[in-house]
DNA sequence: CTGTATTTGTTCGTATGTATT
DNA sequence: AAATACATACGAACAAATACA
């Protein structure tokens, strides 16, 4: 599902896979989202690959990060 | 000279090393700095660690990076 | 033109620390 | 006390872009 055949790093590719979410109604906001962990096993990235494409949201605005509770969708994401 | 006993993570402490020499006039504008491996070597940190405090610069928009050649000053740092 | 070296970019792995539940 | 989850840090490897002999 995630390559990196091409020119968009895999981290880019999992930011925009968790925005279409986001759009979709999958991930509503001020929900939370899976944890790194969860995320890594389902798309086979790295923690630290997924980690990367979570912080481009939260860069954004789209996602909010608590230490110890999870990450979720900002109450009006950007998107 | 870099710990990690304080609140201030390594990378954070790096960046300010970083934006010390500019204002110093160590690093000019325009001018190159150090490689990634050379920052590592000088510092002791891990690479990763070097491009984590590089990149909080290049957020700010204090350096700009050119994939092959190397990291530099920007023109009028914002700092 | 070809190959080599340098530098940044990406990815994976592992470990430890901190905060919350 | 234990489990969960994010934060930091180190190490290693390969890819891509650039420069140069």
């Amino acid at each position: 599902m995630i390559d990196y055949d091409g020119p968009v790093p895999r981290y880019v590719q999992l930011a925009e896979l968790i925005r279409d979410r986001i759009r979709a109604g999958q991930y509503l906001p001020d929900r939370r989202i899976p944890s790194e962990p969860d995320l890594s096993s389902e798309t086979g990235l790295a923690r630290e690959t997924v980690r990367r494409g979570l912080r481009l949201l939260v860069d954004e605005g789209t996602l909010v990060r608590v230490p110890g509770k999870g990450t979720y969708v900002s109450p009006d994401p950007p998107v």
